[in-house]
RNA sequence: GGUGGAGUGGCCGAGAGGCGAGGCAACGGACUGCAAAUCCGUGUACACGGGUUCAAAUCCCGUCUCCACCUCCA
């Protein structure tokens, strides 16, 4: 059984077979700085977050590379508006990204290039693609530089677009292009710019196109040719078309698989900037376990658009306390460590292009396996599928003792409330058994007025918070 | 105009010709002093209209609705 994947580049689910045996190399398109990152931006990470553990859990070395866009046109635009430096901007939201990715268990990609940090690269790709013919400098003197979309045949094969179909553009101001569709590799320095924001060039001082700089981040690290491409859908066209034609004129392979997540949306419609910032991550952690979170973002396909709901996000969090109550119920009984060997049908799902829905399916089923030894007593079964249950929670990134959730973890207070709770509900018990219940219930009532939840097991009474 | 995706039971969300994924909620039962948790049971869902087939949510034809991209949005 090998991992199969949907190639947005061949329409199809094909086998993934890697550049180098037991080797993956993934570039995964970051976010432009410019704005809180909301739940569509996060859902990204956490697809490739999955992709990456489960690649890594069956055999393979990843490198995966996210590169983070610090200078474009909205980052100086808002900056600007907000009176701050624009890499200051940038760097605020920056940071506010790796606080989501903590908060969300996100392990850290193996290298996080920004764009500013790679002027040279991205200099040196431009200058082939004019020496190859397939760029030219602007001839309104603006120091732009275009590639020369007629110059290579193959534009549009990514996303299906013929250049004759697309949408006349409306720009009625060519600046300098020779076609209304061609793209800025590089932008010459406009009065009123910062000039902090500018770079020299063979071509005058200016800054980096958008497209341009993940085709220079991925090359460095990556090499000309390398095995994935990822990225949300709307980055199909036109970002990673013009990625893969300028990469490729420049005599660069480029991606030999292309995956693409769906996004979240919000009554119906895409996720936006616009919708406010009550979908924002640090928003909606407020209001839900992480973990939870981090369930509904990877629950559904990733190729399928999910509906952003706070009923949804309830569900969530209700189903993966299902599990957490069985994990924690057998792992009084036993101590585990997480299954090597996953169930098949698990294995299967989550070969078949990443199906997580039929993966979690077999994670529930565990759980009811489990749940069931648990009433007969049957020791060995519930180990089984504890491990099981550990090992598949593991790939999803979801482990309750993830070393990922040790910062959002409640700290060493746990023994000394473990004692208080404990020594209360020794007086309960004490109560049940000469059957006064006024007196049991009221200490329950008042632990529970305090946010914990007492249950009384077969083992004796236990509580959680 | 071009390209792509979607419409599934109360809700979320899989599947893609034949045995009702899974979860959440609800109801009934078991267990419990009462609960909680857990287990067992309960559903004749696939936008609409035709058609193909022994068999269609799945294929074909038509219709409707929604969304996205073609504007530097994951």
């Amino acid at each position: 059984m090998t991992l199969t994947i949907y190639d947005t580049g061949r329409g199809a689910k094909v086998p993934f077979v890697p550049l180098v045996d037991g080797q993956v190399s993934i570039y995964c398109c970051g976010l432009t700085v410019q704005s809180a990152p909301h739940l569509g931006h996060i859902r990204k990470e956490a697809v490739f977050d999955v992709l990456r553990r489960w690649l890594t859990a069956t055999g393979y070395q990843v490198t995966l590379i996210t590169n983070v866009t610090d200078i474009d046109d909205k980052i100086l635009a808002k900056s600007a508006e907000a009176g701050v430096p624009w890499y200051a901007h940038a760097y605020t939201f920056e940071r506010e990204l790796h606080n989501a990715y903590a908060a969300l268990g996100l392990q850290a990609p193996t290298y996080e290039p920004r764009a500013t940090g790679h002027i040279p690269e991205m200099l040196e790709l431009v200058q082939q693609l004019i020496d190859r013919g397939h760029a030219y400098v602007a001839e309104d003197g603006s120091g732009d530089v275009y590639f020369d979309v007629r110059s290579w045949p193959t534009y549009g094969q990514l996303s299906g677009q013929k250049l004759a179909e697309m949408e006349p553009a409306q720009d009625a101001d060519p600046r300098g292009k020779r076609d209304p569709r061609d793209f800025a590799l590089w932008k010459g320095y406009k009065q009123g710019e910062p000039l902090t924001a500018s770079w020299p060039s063979p071509w005058g001082r200016g800054r980096p196109g958008w497209h341009l700089e993940c085709s220079a981040m991925a090359g460095k690290y990556l090499g000309d040719a390398f095995d994935i491409h990822g990225g949300g859908i709307d980055l199909k066209f036109p970002h990673h078309e013009n990625e893969m034609a300028q990469s490729q004129a420049a005599g660069r392979p480029f991606a030999q698989y292309w995956m693409h997540n769906a996004w979240v949306t919000a009554s119906g419609e895409k996720m936006s900037k616009s919708l406010g910032n009550g979908l924002a991550v640090t928003e909606v952690v407020k209001r839900w376990p992480a973990r939870a979170v981090r369930l509904y973002l990877i629950a559904p396909h990733y190729r399928s658009t999910i509906e952003y709901s706070d009923a949804a996000l309830d569900e969530a969090a209700a189903a993966l306390s299902r599990v957490d109550t069985f994990v924690s119920r057998a792992s009084a009984l036993a101590p585990h460590t997480p299954s090597a060997v996953l169930p098949p049908k698990f294995v299967a799902a989550m070969d078949d292009d990443l199906s997580t829905p039929a993966a979690l399916a077999v994670l529930h089923e565990r759980v009811r396996d489990g749940n069931r030894a648990l009433e007969a007593g049957e020791f060995p079964d519930v180990q089984s599928a504890l491990a099981d249950v550990s090992g598949m929670l593991d790939i999803f990134g979801l482990r309750a003792d993830d070393v990922a959730w040790a910062s959002h973890a409640t700290s060493d207070l746990t023994p000394v409330v473990d004692g208080l709770v404990g020594a209360l509900l020794e007086q309960r018990s004490a109560a049940r058994t000469r059957k006064d219940y006024m007196a049991a219930d009221a200490i329950r009532d008042q632990l529970t007025s305090l946010g914990l939840t007492i249950e009384d097991t077969p083992e004796g009474p236990r509580w959680t918070m």
